[in-house]
DNA sequence: CTTAAGTTAGAAAAGCTTTTCAAAGCGATT
DNA sequence: AATCGCTTTGAAAAGCTTTTCTAACTTAAG
């Protein structure tokens, strides 16, 4: 059995509340006992119960994070920025792979809610009401981060979607292409799709490339599923000299697809990304990109949350973090 | 304030233990008055509090699994398998990324002896004396994946490392290739970094191609890194004609650096990884590798520790899971 | 030497649930 | 009608910690 404060204290001769004391106001007993309950503390590798503790301070100390799938690149960037800012804030992390299932990932917020976690993220998905209503109702505060609520109060941290995307075409334009298809996420599974397709059509529309406009193929958030877009797309529209593709993991899927069809990437056709992955600068060719500042993002969300559970709310409820357009091999001049 | 079973009862107008019975064994009260329970809880939203149970049955219900790196794809499929058989088994999940840090290690540790984890997955790292003290001295089971100890009796599930290693380079020699490098890992901070090394020796002795032994260059983890070895390792070995890495990740590095060389692959030069990550099949070209189970060596690395956890013992201490070549385009005929 | 002020330590309660034990209620059997 | 036995319910204890309250003890001052 686990050794308890009580046999921390048998061994050190003293009453359990000196032991606590030991522990959490170490100035308020007398250096001769101080040591020996030290001493029995290290002796029996005593740790403090978790559960005794969270039943006194109504608190777990640990924070949740939803996400739609760990396999992909992106959000294992997030996680890792959010991990670092638990560590310095005091919380641990508890991370739960939704795959997008309603049923899942309403099923991980019981979990949550039974384990008391104090606050949970949100990543990336739609917040549909039955989400919303399940954490409001469970009264567990939490941020949403890359995505954002038209409908409901919530705080969140994401980049501007549209301007980006906007960025990135006009990144196209200005290299001379005229021809531009686009590689979407599905509108009802994303919440950056619509926005990101809205720069698509900003930019066009802007240098009066109209044309363009609905040459637009959607994914499901695997490359895989960017292969086949990319195949319906150009089948389609054969002219096309350049893609946008709303997220470095489609970019790679293109541009996989397009090599198989023997299409040279930039050569013939220009690929721009958007995301910046850990991989896409060694890709082959290296991808131009669109970065979020990933790593940034879920530190932010983490920090965001913690000001939050102390005070109750947020200085500043939508936070948009910057974008920053990188040039690398995947395009080139038309 | 949260509910709790005192508010339930009250509503209900029955006394806890009433409440509590409706939960945990509902046949035992008339149906009249745990109707008017079940009601109360929906009303409520009532969650039994995962502290005072955890409290009772000291368990937690609760899994950690320490990886090195979660960004490196191969955890993320693990992950994966890991998070689904702890939902089939349920237990909840507490992923902690180490950065393959001592003192970060040793902190998540502790961590997880304050919130009672049931048991712990250790991943991929090399279980140095400390860890197993930690780990023993705090009474928490564990196994390890993709990792064993030599040391300790330890329940651990892996590949065969050795083996898998001399089938990709026997594979390499097969197709004609006379000189043969590798990219491995740094033996001391890698489990796998050895038997991948003993598995390349094995295949060129036999072979009577003794004179590569020390075509061998290290690199630690990352693509980067790879990129980095291999340059060292073709300025020194420029009559290479294919690469055994021992990671995909190390491939793309190694791809990634020939192509900024303008050395062709499988061309000039045949490149073969290791792993079979879910990128593999997509990058340029399509990585001959050799596939690991990744998904399932999660998902039984959690089943292992759950009989552990349940029946005090393990059925086979050190397993091994199968391992497959799969040709794609990276590698070549000599 | 006595009292006041201050320091240190222990007992007990609170936090929430499950489970054991005892009691009450009820029907059936003799 | 009384007793037996079964079902159903409530009270109370246990699980471990923190914290409040009180008591005891020390030291200094008068």
């Amino acid at each position: 059995m686990k050794p308890t404060i009580r046999d921390v204290a048998k061994m050190a001769g003293v009453s359990i509340s000196t032991v606590s004391r030991v522990m959490n106001a170490p100035d308020t007993v007398v250096e001769s006992k101080r040591s020996r309950v030290i001493e029995a503390i290290e002796e029996l590798k005593y740790q403090p119960n978790a559960f005794a503790r969270g039943l006194i301070y109504r608190k777990s100390f640990t924070l949740g994070l939803l996400i739609p799938d760990i396999e992909n690149l992106y959000f294992a960037g997030v996680i890792r920025g959010m991990q670092d800012a638990c560590i310095k804030l005091g919380y641990s992390l508890m991370i739960c792979n939704t795959d997008r299932d309603k049923e899942r990932t309403l099923s991980y917020m019981d979990t949550f809610h039974e384990k008391q976690v104090d606050g949970v993220v949100f990543a990336s998905d739609i917040l549909h009401p039955e989400y919303y209503e399940k954490l409001i109702g469970c009264r567990i505060p939490f941020v949403l981060v890359s995505s954002h609520s038209d409908e409901y109060e919530v705080a969140s941290v994401e980049v501007d979607d549209e301007q980006a995307a906007y960025d990135a075409v006009k990144f196209l334009i200005e290299l001379g292409h005229q021809e531009i298809g686009m590689i979407g996420f599905n509108h009802d599974n994303s919440v950056s799709g619509p926005p990101r397709m809205a720069g698509f059509v900003r930019a066009l529309s802007e240098s009066g490339l109209e044309r363009n406009i609905g040459k637009i193929k959607y994914a499901n958030h695997r490359f895989e599923h960017a292969y086949q877009a990319t195949h319906e797309l150009f089948t389609e529209y054969p002219e096309l000299t350049a893609v946008f593709c709303v997220a470095d993991e489609f970019a790679m899927g293109t541009i996989s697809y397009l090599k198989d069809r023997n299409i040279l990437v930039p050569g013939q056709v220009s690929v721009i990304g958007f995301d910046n992955l850990r991989m896409s600068g060694m890709f082959i060719p290296k991808l131009t990109t669109i970065a979020q500042p990933i790593y940034q993002l879920g530190y932010r969300a983490a920090e965001k949350l913690h000001e939050l559970l102390t005070t109750g709310k947020v200085a500043v409820m939508k936070e948009k973090m910057e974008h920053k357009l990188i040039v690398r091999e995947s395009s080139r001049e038309k």
